[in-house]
RNA sequence: GGUCUUGUAGCUCAACUGGAUAGAGCAGCGGCCUUCUAAGCCGCAGGUUGUGGGUUCGAGCCCCGCCAAGAUCACCA
């Protein structure tokens, strides 16, 4: 059992026994203990104060009496304020110490047959572009809390959504009709997303250029929009899609085959994976099936104009179109569609749906109209909405040119990593595969530890320039710290010398135990990270031990300690420490190498 | 306009969900490589937590009012 747990437990027979009032553990506050303060475990007992009818610092040291007395892993205590610290036991933290040592899959839950089932969907790019920095924080989120739930023991699915089908689509391949001149992704020499995205950007410029001489012309602004032929011819393909049209289908699949192939690099890259892909033009079918049953059983309304709608009025909310009037589907009757196959396909216990907070709405109205069609699990989908990534200059905007593509940012990052690398010179006896791998893992540790590290929920700030650092609060400071010991641990076994532990009649110093007590914390924050969808708990739990070990290797010379005992028992802490942060990087996808 | 989110050091972010003197990194200044990796360590400086009220033993966190920024309310996806 839990520390935290036994002790919360002890105060209520403490309460019990000195005030004869019945309390639950629920109720006890227990927080760490501050640094300055001596003491590990804190209970607050301002609550109490009524039930004692004493002044806190009474009451409190009568608990803390009654809890020495007691219980046999609590040493002594001191009384501040309203605050009762208590002082566990070295003996304690040597058990827990012993554990964490032995355990070689500390801080993880195995996943059993009756394991719940969680699936994860994240990515969900359009076809007609290639990736940028806002699917790049998708996609972390989306990988790592997909690891932490395994970590919890979860069975996981990582899917991802792929939106192939559209007017999105349309636009490259119109464009590419028009001015391609046959080329493809080998003969202009270019990955296949970024060439239909080159495609998609010039549709915008002559529809924009088109748009401006019809306006000239004397239209309005719609009729413009919906009169420039670039977008006629948009719209026409897409209905020639909708009707099977075999030339219009050959080259619809070239071209997303195209962005596929440019996709699986930049995944690779990233390093993130799915276990089932499902594309849009297999599930919107099943999802107009849906709305037509839903019509049909009286809980969507069709207008006179042929159109389906869902009134939430009831719920707070507004209408909703589900079938346009030429009997089209839209984003709605897709999502439908795919949660429906996705339910017939797995036993899900738990969907995520890990999509930007512009979409809160939306999934708030699919909750709602997936359990008005009769599926009690719709109530159950989890949003898991994170914030814009924004650029000094304001939102990314891919019109505007403004985005930071993902290939880009990737490769810049390496660059950095190989140059500072380079300077360091300490890799030198290594093969350029090698190097290269290990420049590879520095770079992305940095990118994916930058981007993890903040709230999710949260907007957050990204400066090409600035932002991504090497030193200070990063993924490499934290690699760095893990290479560190494992260099400690290679010269100990050049030089023979013992891992045995041997705790019996060791002192332990102040901050040889404050390490144990952050190592032993480990699974909670583990727990905490799925209950609340955050990596970043993990992030800022793994830099937190990076640095209690850079202070605790720049005070102890392990190898130069003469006690073979004190010694053996760093090496292990040393150890111990390199293990549970090589488990929280791997949770955030981000792999520590052994030397850098 | 309705709904929702956010506002913490010059900048980027924390704060264990209501607890003790609000913490890190970057940028700035000053120390530390003959010692297991200096991508490191130590020190200095930097704050009326947007603002005004309220709730209580206690508020960055909860409630109300303002101010500011963003998202969303489409026969776009």
């Amino acid at each position: 059992m839990n520390i935290d747990l036994q002790i919360r437990n002890e105060v209520v027979k403490a309460i019990e026994a000195l005030y004869s009032i019945k309390t639950d553990s629920a109720n006890v506050q227990t927080q760490m203990t501050r640094k300055e303060f001596e003491g590990d475990i804190t209970v607050v007992v301002f609550p109490y104060v009524k039930m004692s009818k004493k002044g806190p610092e009474q009451t409190a040291s009568e608990i803390g009496n009654y809890l020495v007395e007691k219980v046999e892993m609590i040493d002594r205590f001191n009384v501040v304020k309203g605050f009762l610290n208590l002082v566990i036991s070295q003996d304690y933290w040597f058990g827990v110490f012993t554990q964490i040592n032995q355990e070689e899959d500390f801080g993880l839950k195995n996943t059993t047959e009756d394991s719940e089932l969680v699936m994860v969907e994240y990515s969900s790019p359009n076809t007609n572009k290639p990736l940028h920095l806002g699917h790049i924080r998708n996609n972390l989120l989306g990988f790592s809390i997909a690891e932490i739930m395994k970590t919890n023991g979860k069975k996981v699915v990582k899917t991802n959504i792929v939106n192939d089908r559209g007017i999105h689509i349309c636009k490259s391949m119109y464009a590419w009709l028009q001015s391609g001149k046959n080329e493809t992704p080998e003969s202009a020499n270019k990955k296949g997303d970024h060439l239909v995205g080159d495609y998609y950007v010039q549709f915008d410029k002559n529809y924009k250029v088109e748009v401006a001489e019809l306006l000239a012309a004397g239209m309005t602004k719609e009729q413009a929009e919906a009169e420039a032929p670039s977008m006629k011819g948009a719209r026409e393909l897409l209905l020639k899609w909708e009707v099977h049209d075999p030339e219009v289908w050959k080259l619809w699949r070239t071209m997303n085959e195209w962005v596929y192939a440019g996709f699986d690099v930049t995944y690779k890259k990233l390093g993130v994976d799915f276990d089932k892909i499902y594309y849009e033009s297999e599930t919107y079918t099943v999802g107009r099936d849906e709305v037509m049953r839903g019509l049909n059983e009286g809980v969507f309304e069709k207008q006179e104009d042929g159109s389906v709608w869902a009134n939430l009025e009831a719920e707070g909310l507004d209408r909703k179109i589900l079938l346009r009037s030429d009997g089209t589907s839209v984003y709605m009757t897709q999502d439908i569609g795919t949660a429906k196959l996705r339910y017939q396909d797995y036993s899900i216990d738990q969907m995520i749906y890990v999509v930007g907070n512009e979409q809160n709405y939306h999934f708030q109205v699919l909750s709602i109209l997936l359990d008005k069609l009769g599926y009690d699990w719709g109530k159950h989908l989890y949003h898991f909405s994170y914030g814009m990534v924004e650029l000094p200059q304001g939102r990314m905007k891919s019109r505007e040119g403004t985005v930071v593509d993902a290939d880009d940012l990737i490769e810049g990052m390496i660059d950095v990593a190989r140059k500072t690398s380079e300077e360091l010179g300490k890799l030198d006896e290594y093969s350029n595969e090698e190097k290269e791998e290990i420049y590879r893992k520095i770079a992305l540790g940095a990118l994916k530890y930058f981007i993890l590290k903040v709230d999710p929920k949260k907007t957050m700030m990204f400066n090409p320039e600035e932002s991504i650092d090497f030193n200070g609060n990063t993924g490499p400071f934290i690699q760095y710290t893990y290479a560190r010991v494992q260099s400690v641990l290679r010269k100990a076994a050049e030089n023979g010398i013992s891992h045995e532990l041997l705790l019996e009649g060791l002192k332990a110093d102040q901050k040889e135990l404050e390490l144990i007590k952050k190592l032993y914390n480990f699974p909670e924050v583990v727990a905490d990270a799925a209950n609340q969808y955050s990596p970043a708990l993990i992030a800022n739990y793994c830099y937190d031990l990076a640095k209690e070990f850079n202070q605790f290797y720049h005070e102890f010379s392990i190898l130069k300690e003469e006690d073979v005992q004190k010694r053996s028992f760093r090496l292990n802490l040393a150890a111990c420490t390199a293990k549970v942060i090589n488990k929280g990087m791997l949770m955030l996808g981000i792999e520590c190498p052994e030397r850098m």
